[in-house]
DNA sequence: AAATGTATCAACCGCCCCCAC
DNA sequence: GGTGGGGGCGGTTGATACATT
C-alpha cells in the first residue's frame, strides 16, 4: 500500500503545479486508480476465495487482505467486499461478520442462554438475518455458482419462496420465530449438550439441524448438511466455515494474538510465519496454502 | 420513453500513527 | 516532551451506470 519515496506527494505540491486537488488526494488517486500495476477487472473466483478466508481471519483490515491481491487496492476489496461478497455470503446463509452460518449463530443462542432470553434473542438476530437474505431473495435470485446451486438441487423451497407473494414470505419468517421459540422453550432435545456442529462432537456428515427450526434455511442449502453431503460448490464449502466450526477458536486466538500483536515488527514477523504455518497445515477452515500468501502480513 | 430503484466504485472524511524538527 | 506535517487506513458518501417498472 505505501507509495513512500517513489510517488509521495508533498500536501501543498498540487496546489503549486495548479492541480485543485490536494496531495492526498493526488496520491489516493494514483494509488486506488492509476497505478499501472493495478487490475480493474472482475474479480476472479480464487480471488474471492481469498478475500473471504482472509476476511475470516483479519477481519475488515483490508490493506493487509489487499497485500495478498497483485493488483488489487485495499479500496477495490473493500467495496468487492461490500457490494458483493456480503450479499453473496449471507445469501448462502452465512454470516459475513463471523463466518458461520447463521443457523449455527442461532443454535449457539438457544444452547448459552435460558430459554425466554434465548427466545427473544434469538428471534431479533433472526430479524436482522430475515433483513439481508429476505432482500436478496425478494430482489434478485442468488446465482449459486453455476449448475451446482441449481434450484432443481435446492429442492422447491428456493422457488417456492421467490415466486411467493409478500405476505406469504412473512409468514414463513413467522413460522420460522414460532418454530425457533416453540424449539427453545418445549423440546429439551432441541439443542443438546454436545454441539453436533462442533466437529469435535460428532462429524459434520451426521450432523442434522434440530427438528423444524428452520424449515426454509435448510431447503436454501445454508444449513451444514448440504455442506456436508457435497450438494454445495467448491466456492461455498471453502468458505463456510461451519462444517468446521472448531477452527473458529483457533481464529479467534489468533486474531487476539495479532491484535495484541500487531505494531512490533519483529513480533509481528513471527505471528506471520505462524500464520503461513497454519495457513500451510490441513487446516479445514482457510484451505489456502501457505504459497498463496503473497506478501509478508506487516 | 420516462421514472424509479439498485449496484458499483472512485473519492472523500476523519482518525490515528510515525517522524522530523 | 511537544508539535505539526504526511501517510495509512477503515468507514462513508455521492456520482454514475444499469436494471426494472
Amino acid at each position: 500500500m505505501s507509495i513512500k519515496n517513489e510517488h509521495s506527494f508533498r500536501l501543498d505540491f498540487a496546489y503549486e503545479i495548479g492541480l485543485q486537488r490536494c496531495g492526498k488526494s493526488c496520491r489516493l488517486r494514483w494509488t486506488n486508480y492509476l497505478r499501472p500495476d493495478l487490475k480493474h477487472g472482475q474479480f476472479s473466483d480464487s480471488e474471492e476465495q481469498t478475500i473471504v478466508k482472509l476476511h475470516s481471519v483479519f477481519g475488515n483490515r483490508w490493506s493487509l487482505i489487499a497485500a495478498q491481491l497483485p493488483g488489487r487496492t485495499d479500496n477495490d476489496v473493500k467495496n468487492h467486499w461490500n457490494t458483493k461478497l456480503k450479499k453473496k455470503l449471507s445469501g448462502m446463509g452465512i454470516d459475513p461478520v463471523t463466518h458461520k452460518p447463521f443457523s449455527h449463530l442461532m443454535a449457539e443462542i438457544a444452547t448459552t442462554l435460558a430459554p425466554p432470553q434465548a427466545a427473544h434473542l434469538a428471534e431479533a438476530a433472526l430479524g436482522c438475518f430475515k433483513d439481508e437474505v429476505l432482500h436478496l431473495l425478494t430482489k434478485k435470485p442468488i446465482n449459486f455458482h453455476q449448475g451446482q446451486h441449481s434450484t432443481a438441487a435446492l429442492g422447491n423451497n428456493f422457488t417456492d419462496y421467490v415466486n411467493c407473494k409478500p405476505d406469504e414470505k412473512d409468514a414463513t419468517v413467522e413460522k420460522i420465530k414460532f418454530d425457533l421459540s416453540k424449539a427453545i422453550q418445549h423440546d429439551p432435545e432441541i439443542m443438546p449438550a454436545n454441539k453436533p456442529w462442533d466437529s469435535n462432537a460428532t462429524t459434520s456428515a451426521n450432523f442434522a439441524m434440530p427438528y423444524g427450526v428452520f424449515p426454509t434455511m435448510s431447503g436454501f442449502q445454508l444449513s451444514p448438511v448440504s455442506f456436508s453431503k457435497g450438494h454445495a460448490s467448491q466456492w461455498s464449502q471453502s468458505v463456510c466455515t461451519g462444517s468446521t466450526c472448531t477452527a473458529m477458536d483457533q481464529q479467534i486466538q489468533l486474531h487476539e494474538k495479532l491484535e495484541a500483536e500487531i505494531g512490533d515488527d519483529s513480533e509481528a514477523t513471527k505471528e506471520i510465519r505462524n500464520l503461513s504455518n497454519i495457513f500451510s497445515s490441513d487446516c479445514v477452515v482457510w484451505d489456502l496454502p501457505a504459497d498463496d500468501l503473497i506478501n509478508p502480513v506487516v
